[in-house]
DNA sequence: CTCATATACGACCAACAGCCATATTATCGG
DNA sequence: CCGATAATATGGCTGTTGGTCGTATATGAG
């Protein structure tokens, strides 16, 4: 029972979001085996997650779907919550495309801002029970919160420098402190995204767009020419 | 050992809030002294809650702490996340009084909504371990989402009208749907609270305050006179 | 005083996260 | 090509905890 391994649950490694240990090439099979372990268990343990809902998977369930012993799981999670505080960092490499975006200068902070928000929405936005566990996942757990906090912090210094570039470029009123209008966006996000999980009626898309727009009625320069609604 | 049952941790049933089980007269020493019980639970609850964070708190840390046994906390409550519930109930009622004085017509709307978000805000504001857990296992457990679910619809709702309101007195933006300013408030003061508890920095009503005067920016009639401010 | 019922109780159970001692590899020096 | 060594995998084990159940006790009516 060793190299028999090809049994059940093969759980392809080539769905889902690639922004995830990213080099794989030139070190050793070892390192090679065990990135593709971790990376199949951390699929594994979202798909899970968004089909029962977090506490509903044990991380043996997990392991199962994976192929792998319960304790492998361990190598590479501190914990079951820590699977989570994973999917922070792929989220906060959006928001870093966004600044880059924004100092480009190619399209408005309107439309910069809009977009990032719909790509940052779309991981939690795969099903209402996994939104619902990566919120509820990110308090419950004081390690992982430490984290989260971090995260959250670059996240907004990031979204600040994206505003500030609007308001240099006369899209967003200079008056407003560039740190809270950043805060509140992460807000207004949050917000939107606690209260869609509840429900989870239409897609998550389509509140983050509401939410959006209302979050850009208070920040624009003036009420919102439709000429600059699709830079 | 019957008697004297006055040994440790008294945990009096005068501090906290007082909107829950209010007829206590005119039913029997028996139901008396089990609405007591109820109440001790709940208030011991919530304040290890608030101390340590939920997941750190057992049933039976509760139960010690109130002063019973161990199965007659399940007796009151169906589970550990059901405590968390029943101030969904008592957050009701806050938003409930809102309409009753909006509908009065003695104080604006401006007034009438701010004032609201901060009195909701108290609750929670106590401690970030406390809003933590409150939101997290709303989220997490099946059972207490329904009922969350409903007290959000219903508060939704209410605030609604009281936008309603807003709007046929001029201080609303007539154009929005209330519903949607009715979601948005909503949202932005669950987003508010969520970030907020990942650090705890200034009191909560600080960050409510702020939140607020943003979504008023958005559904002002106009950008807002210092004379309305203050209604 | 006695009986029926509502409530209190804590021993008990099942489930699960996380640990650890052991087995199984991959890597590399000889 | 082989044996030593370190890295990784494994699953049995344990402590903790949410929740249940049958029994004991307090209450109030008759």
């Amino acid at each position: 029972m060793n190299i028999s391994h090809t049994s059940h649950s093969p759980a392809s490694v080539e769905a889902g979001p690639s922004e995830d240990l990213p080099h794989l090439q030139g070190m050793g099979r070892r390192q090679r085996r065990a990135a593709e372990t971790r990376l199949r268990l951390f699929r594994c343990a979202l798909q899970l997650f968004a089909e029962r809902g977090f506490p509903n998977v044990t991380v043996e369930d997990i392991t199962e779907a994976a192929d792998v012993g319960k304790g492998t799981f361990f190598n590479y999670f501190e914990s079951k919550d820590h699977v989570l505080s994973v999917m922070a960092e792929i989220q906060l490499g959006k928001v870093r495309e966004a600044v880059t975006l924004a100092e480009a200068g190619k399209q408005t902070i309107y439309s910069v801002l809009h977009r990032m928000s719909l790509r940052v929405a779309e991981e939690p936005g795969r099903s209402p029970d996994l939104a619902r566990a990566l919120i509820s996942a990110f308090l419950a757990s004081k390690a992982v919160r430490g984290l989260i906090d971090c995260n959250f912090s670059e996240g907004r210094k990031m979204i600040a420098q994206i505003v500030a570039a609007g308001q240099k470029r006369g899209e967003i009123d200079p008056r407003l402190k560039k740190e809270k209008v950043a805060l509140q966006l992460q807000q207004a996000f949050m917000g939107t995204v606690l209260l869609w999980s509840l429900q989870g009626q239409p897609a998550l898309a389509t509140w983050i767009e509401e939410s959006f727009q209302h979050f850009w009625r208070a920040i624009a320069i003036r009420p919102r020419t439709a000429a600059e609604n699709k830079g």
